[in-house]
RNA sequence: GCCCAGAUGGCGGAAUUGGUAGACGCGUUGGUCUCAAACACCAAUGGGGAUGACCCGUGCCGGUUCGACCCCGGCUCUGGGUACCA
């Protein structure tokens, strides 16, 4: 028998649905392990060669734990609402519903041929009303909660309103927008309009005003991981700030935890720094100026208390709310103007102009609490309204940023901290001996700080606080393809739907684009709202709603009751391993973080955290190939000799080309512009150039896992991709190096059978040697599995065989197989049944699990050389 | 600017974490088979050297050590994250 890929791979992957070799179920008698890899949004571009990367990599490790006697939970879904599919609808008037089903079609025919051991059983889609009722579920539990400091979790919402009630804000330690301070009789006498507008300063999710990224080509908000450089990631679109009332979800309630919950975490240390960093925690204090000939007094935050004796201005933000009541009458005009410039400015001005120093005087002075001096206070956008106060004192002997503004505005530079030298920049390090600064002149920066601590709350100057840059999310979209919110409005004011009233079904339209008066599309609904005539909100949420509980959804994904079934949850918990790309790191995982938390807060969840072991796998660049056309001729160069010419880079499709080679006649038949090319040789070859970039169809560099299954196998594909290099580097695909792998399996198959197509398989007892071998690779591909290096694994295969020679005995063969199985499914699940075993190598045990494969006294084990473990 | 990761043959990458650098695969060259080609198989393959015991080699410079791709100090370059966060 031939090693006939094609028949095998069919055959197997007929049968492991028939049989549902996959699915799984809760069983309390098994050790649960549950594997995921991010869904993906299905594009229209279908799969290239580099999407399964990461899949195949969890697919190995869930079969291998299987193997090895856990009950595996390893589940897949679509990511299915998304802009794409609706701006693809504008332009063509398709139903994002329908060319989403043709996408997810596409994608699944593809990852079908690759043979993963997904439970299709569980798949779930987030553009279903069976799905997204819990996405909006979870919104009104955010809806109907606040964040309470002191229980550290979120609590009712019917708790704060009884708290306002009996006390007002008296005692109040929760999270908010801004701090609010009433009685309990103001509130009483509240109308219910105002109590509501009160409430969402608390919510979890609520409504806000807030400069926003709109993008008026696609007439909706993006978040900053939407916009680059000032234009929308999708499309290129010009974005612009805006003032808009908006749904947020109030993440910075749970800033502290999401820090904190990191170490628990086995993610690699990058992925947690930029968590860490997102997140932006910083202590420092907060200080109240005296504004000189008023009773305001300014409030700032800084980190370096210890410097302000070289305070010598303050800057407030254009957005303070004190701008104008600082602004005296001779500086009102340039104030104004200023104040008009810089709300024009778009972001990606800003950001253009980064360097540029801009400003203005407002004619007041503070009065710096420690020299008793009075200080300039100056309106500038380098000082943010989002953060801290909005408002900072300027040392410019120690901040970069205020050296650049003192330097323009001719601003006195007091040096307070001995180290630099301030003629020529700021000196930003907190190290040094401090000169200048009465009570703290001679100490060490490191002591000044915790001391000026001490020193400004004895005086009541101010206090210790904790800031941190983490934003809370904006969470509506002006656009049709995403989930309705559960939220009608009366009299102006957003109520919640009830719950048995869920789903809130996305009605079907026709026209997909904004209204002519720039509102949501779904203000072309005409009955959309309540039965009793109550409009609905007409935002839908964003990607990462859908997005930030599917893990528990895969747990119990039919329940109508329940997000998650509670027997479901506590048997599943959280996910062991999750692979997917890095670029989720501030946006998905973050949210789900978050999400799961506020889940696990109303006990819902049995874990804080939802994904213990996370791995990144790396992106697979193309490797692109070149011609060289000789300029204003219709003739190609080769290579070696392109320096002879004066020649035009040119791509060409990698599928022409195979070792650098050009496939002449190909070429010409390739675009009508090269039929009749010309070619200049060496060797009687054309060598092409060729370089690494990203992987995409302008580059020709597209490879189809298609494409290489049909011509090598998915076993071989599997096998490549992790032969490629180390999971989580990126890596250029070269389709060139597959007939190394391809060559493998093929030798392993004619070990079972010989040339002439015979069974092949010995009963004889293996040697000594051979034994060694064998358990030589069990023990290496056992511990490069666990380590996630598959590439050395597959190394160890090959090297396997070779060490082999042509030993064809079933002791040896059979454990092999099994060990190969994670791999390479189909043709060992094929070989297991040659070898007369009756159920599928799924249910086998793992080699070294395995007692009837270890013979004790043949196994060799590592000797101890200079102190090492070692192989002899 | 700041933070993180990395740099090893013609190419992708190994090196049991301080112990024979270049495993494994690709490519290349030579050979066997064939009328021929493809497939397959065998051999060689970091560079230099009269192709022999020898010398030089892990981005660059220095250090620690009996011994360094690995540890330490200083640079260069590449990739990624972030950007007025006070």
């Amino acid at each position: 028998m031939e090693y006939n890929f094609k028949e095998i791979e069919k055959k197997w992957q007929a049968e492991w649905q028939r049989q549902q070799t996959y699915k799984v179920d809760v069983d309390s008698s098994r050790e649960k392990f549950y594997v995921l890899d991010m869904f993906p949004y299905p594009s229209g571009a279908g799969l290239h060669v580099g999407h399964p990367l990461g899949y195949i990599a969890s697919d190995i490790y869930s079969r291998y734990k299987r193997l090895c006697g856990f009950n595996v939970l390893h589940p897949m879904g679509y990511d299915a609402f998304g802009l794409p599919a609706e701006q693809y609808a504008i332009q063509t008037g398709q139903h994002p519903a329908v060319t989403t089903e043709n996408n997810i079609n596409r994608y699944r025919s593809q990852m079908d041929k690759i043979g993963f051991s997904y439970d299709w059983s569980r798949e779930v889609r987030t553009c279903e009303p069976e799905y997204y009722k819990w996405t909006q579920w979870a919104f009104l539990e955010m809806f109907g909660h606040y964040y309470n400091n002191k229980l550290n979790r979120a609590d009712k919402i019917e708790n704060l309103i009884a708290h306002f009630e009996k006390q007002g804000t008296e005692g109040l330690d929760v999270a908010c927008t801004e701090q609010m301070t009433f009685s309990a009789e103001e509130w009483n006498a509240m109308s219910e309009k105002e109590q509501q507008t009160v409430l969402h300063n608390y919510r979890l999710a609520f409504r806000a005003d807030t400069m926003v990224n709109w993008c008026p080509k696609l007439g909706t908000v993006l978040v900053n991981d939407e916009v680059k450089d000032g234009l929308s990631v999708r499309g290129g679109f010009p974005v612009v700030q805006k003032q808009m009332k908006q749904w947020l979800l109030r993440v910075t309630a749970y800033a502290q935890r999401l820090l904190d919950g990191l170490d628990s975490l086995e993610w690699s240390d990058s992925l947690k720094e930029i968590q860490r960093n997102w997140i932006g925690r910083s202590t420092g204090a907060q200080m109240f100026f005296d504004v000189a000939g008023s009773d305001r007094k300014l409030e700032i935050f800084t980190t370096r208390p210890d410097t302000i004796f070289g305070v010598t201005f303050m800057v407030i933000a254009p957005e303070h709310e004190w701008v104008m009541d600082l602004t005296t009458e001779e500086n009102k005009q340039a104030v104004e103007e200023y104040l008009e410039m810089t709300k024009k400015r778009s972001e990606r001005e800003r950001i253009a102009e980064t360097k540029r120093v801009s400003g203005v005087f407002t004619g007041s002075y503070c009065v710096n609490p420690f020299t008793e001096e009075q200080i300039p206070i100056y309106v500038s956008d380098y000082v943010l309204a989002g953060y801290g106060t909005g408002a900072i004192m300027a040392v410019p002997a120690h901040d970069s940023r205020d050296y650049a503004f003192a330097k323009h505005f001719n601003i006195p530079i007091i040096p307070v901290v001995e180290g630099g030298d301030i003629s020529v920049e700021s000196y930003d390090a907190k190290a040094g001996k401090m000169i200048n600064s009465g009570l703290l002149t001679g100490l060490d920066v490191k002591e000044a700080i915790p001391l000026m601590f001490d020193e400004v709350e004895k005086r009541g100057l101010g206090k210790k606080q904790v800031n941190y840059r983490l934003r809370d999310a904006i969470f509506s979209r002006q656009r049709y393809w995403g989930e309705p919110f559960p939220i009608y409005y009366k009299n102006d004011v957003a109520y919640p739907v009830s719950e048995d009233k869920l789903p809130i079904i996305l009605p079907e339209i026709k026209n997909f684009g904004p209204t002519e008066q720039g509102e949501p599309p779904l203000a072309r609904v005409e009955d959309w709202g309540t039965e009793e005539g109550y409009p609905f909100e007409l935002s839908t949420m964003p990607g990462f709603a859908g997005s930030s509980a599917y893990y528990l959804r895969y747990m119990d994904p039919h329940n109508d009751t329940a997000l998650v079934g509670k027997k479901e949850n506590e048997y599943w918990r959280n996910v062991d391993l999750y692979v997917g790309g890095i670029e989720h790191a501030t946006g998905h995982l973050i949210y789900s973080r978050f999400w799961n938390k506020f889940l696990y807060d109303l006990g819902c969840v049995c874990e804080s955290e939802p994904f213990k072991k996370l791995v990144n796998q790396g992106m697979i660049q193309g490797r692109s190939n070149f011609v060289y056309r000789v300029v204003g001729t219709n003739k190609y160069v080769s290579l070696g000799l392109k320096d002879q010419y004066e020649t035009q880079e040119i791509h060409v499709d990698v599928n022409i080309v195979k070792n650098d080679v050009l496939d002449l006649d190909a070429f010409r038949k390739w675009s009508p512009d090269y039929a009749d090319a010309e070619f200049i040789l060496e060797d009687g070859k054309y060598i092409c150039g060729w370089a690494i970039e990203k992987m995409s169809k302008s580059m020709y560099n597209v490879v189809n896992p298609d494409y290489i299954v049909d011509n090598y196998g998915a076993d071989t594909l599997r096998m490549y991709e992790m032969f490629l290099g180390p999971l989580e580097q990126s890596k250029p695909w070269d389709t060139n190096g597959i007939d190394g792998v391809h060559k493998f399996l093929r030798r392993f198959w004619y070990r079972f059978y010989d040339r002439q197509g015979n069974w092949n398989v010995s009963d004889e007892q293996p040697t000594a040697a051979e034994l060694k071998t064998l358990h030589k690779t069990i023990k290496k591909v056992r511990e490069d599995i666990e380590n996630f290096s598959f590439n050395t694994s597959v190394s160890a295969f090959m090297i396997c065989l070779n060490e082999l020679g042509d030993c064809n005995k079933r002791a040896i063969l059979e454990p092999l197989a099994v060990l190969l199985a994670p791999f390479v499914p189909h043709i060992t699940e094929e070989l297991w049944h040659q070898l007369g075993n009756e159920s599928s190598i799924c249910d086998a045990a793992y080699p070294e699990c395995n007692p009837a494969y270890l013979v004790e006294s043949s196994f060799e084990y590592p000797v101890s050389v200079n102190g090492k473990m070692r192989f002899k």
